[in-house]
DNA sequence: GTCCCCACTCGAATCGTTTCGACCACCCCG
DNA sequence: CGGGGTGGTCGAAACGATTCGAGTGGGGAC
């Protein structure tokens, strides 16, 4: 017979109990060298494995989190799955995939798989996407932790970038490179990311007594970046800080239809350095997250507060200027 | 008390069995209208939903599969987990995400969640990665589907697309616009989308009495395309068929750098459609695979495998010439 | 020498569901 | 009127682990 081997085979060929081979695995009790060495052989042996369901059961622990990304078209979000998918293994927990551009749908998934104690929690990246409205419903009940961007109102602890700080990093080498004439691509107007972004651009531009020549606000993609285009080359702009890349493409894709040069005529500037951004002709100059970290943290910060610990409340990892051809000197 | 409802609460507030909730809730067998009517309104009372653990424990099902993707930094392969996705939600099942760039590390996991009965299946694309060794120990065994990419010694069933009609068509759109001296930007030897992928490319030459004029073999990433801007631009060739995007992506910045002008010195056409391919200056030519229908059927295949029947052992799905501005006549 | 404690092991109970066989009442058919 | 099938319900036994309380034996302290 070719049975799968429960821990009870595991016994009978140790010579022992079935509690005892599982204070053995677990190490919750102490055990006799000897034990744990006939143990030990039994389960090499055997080529035993406990099974996940009877585990989970007992336990009463999923050993799994749900992973939610609303926006999959967005590659930043992928980044951030690989950094909370190798913390996962590390700690051997299972990562369950929320990700639909239905957003209603996928709401009522995550509040299935919460009610099935299918997992313990949940990763929530949004890119700027409504918060869940089923999920808010459970209120603070549900282990959760907010990756990239924040929901001023939801009680949950938030890990993302330093996104004031980078936005104002990018303005000052548009600064530097001396733009004066400098236009702004914002994000979604009522997105944390997009309002902290802007924030540090109008912050740095106010330290040199600049205003923008205009604010355009887009939502993050890059058809928004296309429209954006006329009013950015009407007002004149010598310099484009874009809150995104994905909308810096579609604006430079515009500007040379236009027959602008890049950066000759217009500088451009992104945010998130997103692999494409390499790939551009201009290469694409921005602002890096750290996007495996940030991915790692949120799962550090998750596991904590399954452990009971009250985590950090608020995590801002460090961003990083990341400088290519996109930005010239004014001409 | 708050504790989370069980099927005996259900039970006792609808005045029947433990049993008998569970046949109403399942309709495994029949039962009274007025029964169903009373474990309905207990049920919605009670904000019951069955524990997924002891559901699983006593089915000895999952109800869940692991999505593998070794190459997590292809886009291509995204867009298939959204198909997977999407079938999952239909089908109730749940996705455990298998992703990381460190492949032996992928191979212990995998294995660990088919030993520990975490997952009942797998769904493997693999972009070209090897076969990994544990899980092809277990043999057979392994209810599994392979997407997108066909190893010649393993007997899964396979869905993936017509890679070789692809390429035909692309050679035929770079003859159809007058290009006789044609280089092949290919992919890595020994993977099956990169046989095909040149085969067909191959048999539409010869269809024309043609030979490629260069035949480069990358790797399937950018910088293979960087690498064989040198080989290509040398060739004289007026027309690179390239096996994927990514590699096409880098060819074309080198040969930018280089001086020449795409498409006017030398068209491309690339394999996969990503999103980026739409963002270049040129936008890419390429051939679209239905990476959605894909992950979708991948799942279906999977799902009857699971349910006993035997599916189609290959299951190739057409392609689609998308024509944008990277491909023009020869000078 | 006695007592206590600790290290070690075990059996039994438990987690929350599904499933299987048994049971009952009823209806239809012969 | 008797018997067989069937629709409807139930209780008890799994599923495979963990956990808890209890039992045993040996060693150290007094």
């Amino acid at each position: 017979m070719t049975r799968r081997p429960t821990i009870k085979d595991v016994a009978a060929a140790a010579q022992v109990s079935a509690s005892t081979v599982s204070a053995v695995l677990n190490g919750t009790a102490p055990t006799s060298p000897g034990v744990r060495e006939r143990v030990g052989n039994a389960v090499a042996q055997l080529g035993y494995q406990a099974e996940a369901h009877a585990r989970n059961l007992r336990r009463r622990r999923a050993h799994a989190i749900g992973l939610v990304i609303p926006d999959p078209a967005n590659p930043f979000f992928i980044e951030v799955a690989l950094g909370v998918q190798s913390k996962a293994l590390e700690s051997g927990m299972v990562i369950v995939l929320c990700a639909t551009d239905e957003v209603a749908e996928l709401d009522a998934y995550c509040a299935h798989l919460l009610k099935a104690r299918y997992v313990d929690g949940l990763i929530f990246t949004s890119g700027g996407h409504r918060f869940p409205g089923e999920l808010n419903l459970l209120g603070s009940q549900v282990p959760m932790v907010l990756a990239d961007d924040l929901f001023a109102d939801v009680p949950y602890p938030f890990v993302g970038s330093d996104n004031r700080g980078g936005a104002q990093a990018a303005a000052r080498l548009a600064l530097d490179h001396g733009h004066r004439r400098i236009a702004i691509l914002a994000g979604p107007a009522e997105v944390w990311t997009a309002e902290q972004r802007l924030a540090g651009y109008l912050d740095e531009l106010d330290r040199e007594g600049l205003a923008p020549v205009a604010v355009v606000h887009g939502d993050y993609r890059v058809p928004s970046g296309r429209q954006a285009a006329a009013a950015i080359i009407e007002s004149g702009a010598t310099s484009v800080l874009a809150a995104n890349d994905l909308m810096a493409i579609g604006l430079i894709q515009s500007c040379l239809q236009a027959g602008l040069r890049v950066p000759g005529d217009l500088s451009v500037v992104g945010f998130d350095d997103i692999p494409t951004a390499s790939y551009l002709a201009p290469q694409l100059s921005t602002v890096r997250q750290p996007c495996r970290e940030i991915g790692r943290a949120a799962m550090a910060a998750l596991l904590s507060q399954l452990a009971g610990d009250a985590p950090d409340n608020r995590l801002l990892l460090p961003t990083e200027l990341v400088i290519r051809d996109s930005l010239g000197t004014p001409s």
